[in-house]
Order: structure tokens, then C-alpha cells, then sequence
DNA sequence: ATGATCCTTCGAAGCGCTTCGCGAAGCGCT
DNA sequence: AGCGCTTCGCGAAGCGCTTCGAAGGATCAT
């Protein structure tokens, strides 16, 4: 496929066979061998100042540029990264969309190539990309408390960082957002308003199951923390997609006429809004909301929401750059971040008057 | 790199150099030359059964997976696609972010690789990523009405797709919504229920400078189809974040109090419908709003907004399977697709009151 | 001077895979 | 039996790059 039968009758395509200069023509050109070209370019041996000269004058006047595969086939790296997406029904949640983003700038940016794939569940298949030469090290999401992708990735020696974090997490690098801190602050807030018995809308139940940490730990915490204050919690397992958070919602409301606020781990509060706009509730002066959520989506709603600051951009970015750090050996040892959960007072809290205010009028 | 000096301590790392077969393994193993293998693999020359099974075993056993670089080395096709976005500020606009996550699922689905990069404008660049193997074609986005990497990448022959339309569409694949069609559907609706002048937030100033071929036809169609149907018409270039969209509608809110209604092509609304609200304006009664946008987004808002639907999920697969289709030679010539742009009314549309209203009360 | 030492540069051997062309069989036909 | 024909597996030559070992000079100390 790549060579052209000497007499073969030219494409039509016009000029699909200018095919980019290589390391041969630099060398060529500047009267070099062509491992002094590598060497140069590399920088791994010394060159002399003249010589030197001589071969980048020559890459810059065919303006060359090293072929990814090759290089990567001899050299054993890829400077790629992979990211794996969940599933499918990620196509649902935002926040995890704009890591993407993140991630991706700060790949471009630090002359990485991002390769994207759909997660498969399968860790031998992760293992394979990097051992396959497809990429030098992979940025994990929608981690486990026990994660059997990560295990075998540290035993294959290969660079990963998290975005979520597993439950024994030495010398392992993460970003994440410190859910259990932010679950526990925004109840200590509903508490102070003087709400007694307050909802969690989680991740769904079958994520749980799964062992997905950031559920499993909003869910501890909520507990936990529901007992510290001594209010009552209700902990609903609850997928993203509006259909969903309103029948979940919308049962709540009415088995549970007392509760008075809710958290929502993610985009279930769309669903919550509907419910409680077709029961007639008003946010915030009937029913108090908060999310985990990201601050540009918050200040779009009516009422704008109080939430639990989620930076996802940054979030991917950061990901990037400490696996980066990881494979140019610029960073030693793990790196853990925890950023973000910053509560934020928007307009969906309020005090409590709810039941009160109608029982009494 | 990759080999490892017979004799040199073994690394802490664990099974580090547990490295996966290569073809020479399978054909050592099922008594074969290299070169059967590679034909069993790729069916480029029959091979008898009985070979063919012996092959196919050793795979199994040894449960081989080719290398890709090296592959894409010697084939010249890296079973990869690009993705080029929009440049940094692209955070902002979450249908990209959704044409990626469409795009990422067809691209796995295929068996493909799928490459993402922040778009360098220099049409040179993202030749080069095809000319340098690290992919077979190319998905653009932010396309311009005279778009010279279009241009540049058919004089090298390289596949690509687009997201968006140029002027010029002879023999060019790509994925759009109908903006024009839209844009006058969504006046046409405004001027029926009475709106006799209409404001469009259309794409930023720097685009429609930059020849973005979407702000070009929004505008045009628009100037045209306010002409036609005898209302007045605003055009107001004005970019997404909300805090210029709020400036923006403000501003119009204060001197063209006649002005009843806008189209947005992208995420202006959030500013606009906070200038609404500071200024004391209700939605519908006194202002109506129809917005290009994603329904799942426009559901999520109070009101719901009226919409031009935009199904940027399906639009991101779309471009993905056209361009994997021209790449394995499934599909010949162009193939040009028109999604979305239905109608769908929701709640931030409504008969004319606002002024007349309250000039007669 | 002269061997030891260093500094540069070169040649060659791969990395794992694709693909071309050849030759050895196997076939039906005259 | 002899002919051309097809069928099918093999060997070898790359793809463009990295990297090792060694050759050739220059430099130094003796």
C-alpha cells in the first residue's frame, strides 16, 4: 500500500503521492548519517555545534517532521495517551465529557497525541493498549473502590493516573473531588437550615453494586453524617436521565411528605425539578436543593443551583499532565489531588417553611 | 528502549517485561511462515483451511493482538481517525463537547482508534497527521464557508468529514444541521404568533469575521427571511458565556423595547434569559425564545425552551461512520447528511403580550 | 614521539508487520 | 506423457526510526 509500482499509471488524486520528507533526506541533505540526525533530534548523544546546525537547517528546510509509527515502533513509545470512557450511556452525564476536554488541551498542549476509546470493562484489554504500543500510559474514569484494571496495570509496570480514586489508594495518582467532604458539608448546611430529614440521590444502584467508590463513599458519608446530626436520611440510588430522577423523585415526595431537601451526586436534580414542579413544591422555599455539580450548568438553571463545586475541566486537565509528568519522568511518586468541593450558595436552599408554613396557614 | 541488556538486574516492577507474542511466535507455533500469518490475518490471500486453523489456534493460544504502530508502519494505515476541536475556549460549548463522545462510540464500535487534538488552524498541521501515519482521516469541526484545510487536505488525497458545511459542498461528506431551513422555521413560527420583530444571537463577531459558514448562512437567511415576512430584525453577533450574552441582551432589552423575541444559535440564552429576569421580563408572556440546542438541554431548563433540535450525540457518530465507511472503501463518492432541525415547542414560546399588554392595562 | 583517552560520527541491526515475487505442487487438458 | 494453468506457502525486502558498538581523529599525559 505505501509504494508506488515505478510505471504505474498516476492517481488521480493530484498530489496524494508528496509524501512528507524523511529522516534519510535529512541526512542526505545535509551530508550526515542518519543516525546523526536521530541524534540531534533526540539530543541523547552529543553532536557538534556545526554539524548540528547543518542537520536543523536541513529539517527546517524540508520542514520535517518525525513519522509517529516508525518511531514509536523503534523506540517503544507512543507519546500518546489513552483515555477510557464508560460505556455507551455516558453519552447522559456532561461533567464526564468536559474532562475530555480538559484532558485533551492539556495533551495538545504538552505535544501528546490523546486516543479516546469507549472503556471496555475487560482489564486485559486496557493492558494490551499500552502493550501494544498504542499508547505509553492511560487516564482511568469511573474508578472502583476495587479496581481490577489498576491492578493490572501496576503489574504490567504501566503509567495510569485516576480520575476518582480506589479505596487504598497508596502509590496510586488521582484527581478526584473529595466526596465524602462535600456530601458531609452540604448536609451540615441543609442541617443549619433547619431541615430534619433530607435525601441522597446517588449514583444508581447498579454502580453501587459495581463498587464505583465515589458512590460508595457519598453513600458511608451520608449516613454517617445524617446520624452525626441527628436527622433523618434517605438514600436513593438514582441513574442521571431525567425519566428516571422524576419517578424516583416523584415517589419520594409523596411516601416521604417530610423531607424537605435533597443532595444529587450528579444530573438526577433535572428529574427532581420536574417532580417537584409537577407536586407543586417550590425551590427553595419548599424543598431545599444541592448538587455535585459543575459551576457553569448551576448558574444556568431557575433557580440557580447550590452546589458542591465539580471542576471536570480542570479535573481531565490535571489527569493529563501528572501522567505526562509520569512518563518524561519529570514526577516521581504518586501525586493525589483533591480539588473542587467548594460549597456554593446559589438559590435552590433555602430555610425550611415548607410543611411548616402550609400546616400553619 | 525496548530490548533489555542480557544480564542487567532484573527491575523491581514486577512482570514489566511479560511482553506480548509477536506474529513470529504464532507462526513459530503453528509451524508456519511469518508471512502465512500475516495473510490468515488479513485474508489479502487465501490460505488453505487446514493452515488457516492451525494459525488461528496458535492466535488463540498465545491470544495475539497485533502491534499497532508497527502495523501502521508497514501498512501506511493506522486504523485511527483525528479529531480536530476548536481551540482552548471550546470549553465552553457543550454540543462539541457531545460530538466527541458521539464520535468515540462509532469509532470503537468500528474497531477503530479515534485521536483527538485541539485544532491547530494551520491547515499544514493537520495534513501532516495523516501524512505522518498517526491517522488514516480526519473529522474537522468549526467549519468555514472557504475552509482551507479542506482544501489542503484534498489535494493530499487524505479522507475527512465534516461537522458543519462549506459554501461549496461538491464531493465533500459531511454532517449538518439545516441552519438555514431552521433558523427560518423559527421565525416563520415567532411571526405567527405575532412577533413583529425578532432579535437572532447568532455566532460571535470574530467568527462570522473568520467566515464560519454556520454564522454566515444564520445570518443571511435571517436578514432575508425577516425581509419576507415583513418583521424587523436584529442581528446580534454575541458569543456564548454568559456574561456577554447578558451585556448583549441588556442592551437590547433597553433599546428596542418592541423587540419580543430572539433565535439563539448556541448557548446565549443563559444570558439572555438572566437579562430577562433582572429586567423583569417573563418568559413567555413577555419574551419569547427559540434556541439551536440539544433537547436534553432544553428540557432541563425553566421554561423549557423551544427549540431547533440539534442532536449533536448522533451528529458526532454520524461524521465518525462516514468517515470509516470512505476509509475501508465501503462507500464511494460523498455523502452529505441534514440531521436535526426539527421544531419542537416547548414553553419559552408563546403569543405576543409583553408591550401591547401593558401599553393598553 | 606514542599509547591511552576522549569526543564525534558512522554503519548496521533491529522494532513487528505487510507485501512482492518465486517456486513447488496439484490440476485438467491435449 | 507433457503442457500450461492455477493454487498456496515461503523468503526476503522493506516501512522510518532508535540505538548499540565501533571506527576515526584529535587531545592529552608521559
Amino acid at each position: 500500500m505505501v509504494k508506488k509500482p515505478a510505471g504505474s499509471p498516476a492517481r488521480i488524486v493530484s498530489m496524494s503521492d508528496m509524501r512528507p520528507p524523511t529522516m534519510a533526506q535529512i541526512a542526505e541533505r545535509a551530508g550526515v548519517a542518519l543516525s546523526t540526525v536521530s541524534y540531534v533530534l533526540s539530543g541523547k548523544r552529543t553532536v557538534s555545534p556545526e554539524i548540528r546546525e547543518r542537520v536543523l537547517a536541513a529539517v527546517e528546510e524540508l520542514d520535517y517532521r518525525p513519522h509517529g509509527p516508525a518511531r514509536a515502533l523503534a523506540s517503544g513509545n507512543s507519546h500518546t495517551i489513552a483515555l477510557f470512557l464508560p460505556s455507551p450511556r455516558w453519552q447522559l452525564i456532561p461533567v464526564q465529557q468536559t474532562f475530555v476536554a480538559g484532558a485533551t488541551q492539556e495533551t495538545s498542549a504538552s505535544d501528546y497525541s490523546l486516543l479516546l476509546s469507549t472503556s471496555p470493562a475487560d482489564p486485559e484489554t486496557i493492558a494490551r493498549v499500552v502493550e501494544l504500543g498504542r499508547a505509553d500510559g492511560v487516564i482511568l474514569m469511573e474508578t472502583l473502590a476495587h479496581d481490577r484494571r489498576i491492578e493490572r496495570l501496576k503489574a504490567g509496570g504501566h503509567p495510569f493516573t485516576l480520575i476518582g480514586r480506589t479505596a487504598d489508594t497508596t502509590g496510586i495518582s488521582f484527581v478526584d473531588v473529595d466526596t465524602g467532604a462535600a456530601v458531609e458539608k452540604g448536609l451540615a448546611y441543609l442541617a443549619e437550615l433547619g431541615h430534619r430529614c433530607v435525601a441522597l440521590f446517588n449514583f444508581p444502584q447498579d454502580q453501587l453494586d459495581a463498587g464505583h467508590n465515589a458512590a460508595l463513599i457519598a453513600r458511608d458519608v451520608f449516613e454517617e453524617a445524617t446520624g452525626a446530626l441527628g436527622i433523618r436520611g434517605i438514600h436513593l440510588p438514582c441513574s442521571h436521565p431525567a425519566a428516571e430522577a422524576f419517578a424516583v423523585a416523584t415517589e419520594l415526595l409523596r411516601t416521604e411528605p417530610d423531607c424537605t431537601a435533597a443532595i444529587t451526586t450528579g444530573w438526577q436534580f433535572t428529574g427532581l425539578l420536574g417532580a417537584l414542579r409537577a407536586a407543586g413544591r417550590h425551590v427553595p422555599d419548599d424543598f431545599s436543593i444541592v448538587s455535585v455539580i459543575e459551576a457553569q450548568f448551576a448558574e444556568m438553571l431557575t433557580p440557580a443551583l447550590t452546589g458542591i463545586e465539580w471542576p471536570a475541566f480542570e479535573a481531565g486537565r490535571l489527569a493529563a499532565e501528572m501522567l505526562i509528568e509520569q512518563l518524561t519522568g519529570r514526577a516521581q511518586g504518586e501525586r493525589q489531588l483533591l480539588i473542587g468541593g467548594a460549597l456554593v450558595v446559589r438559590e435552590s436552599t433555602g430555610p425550611v417553611r415548607g410543611r411548616i408554613s402550609s400546616a400553619t396557614t
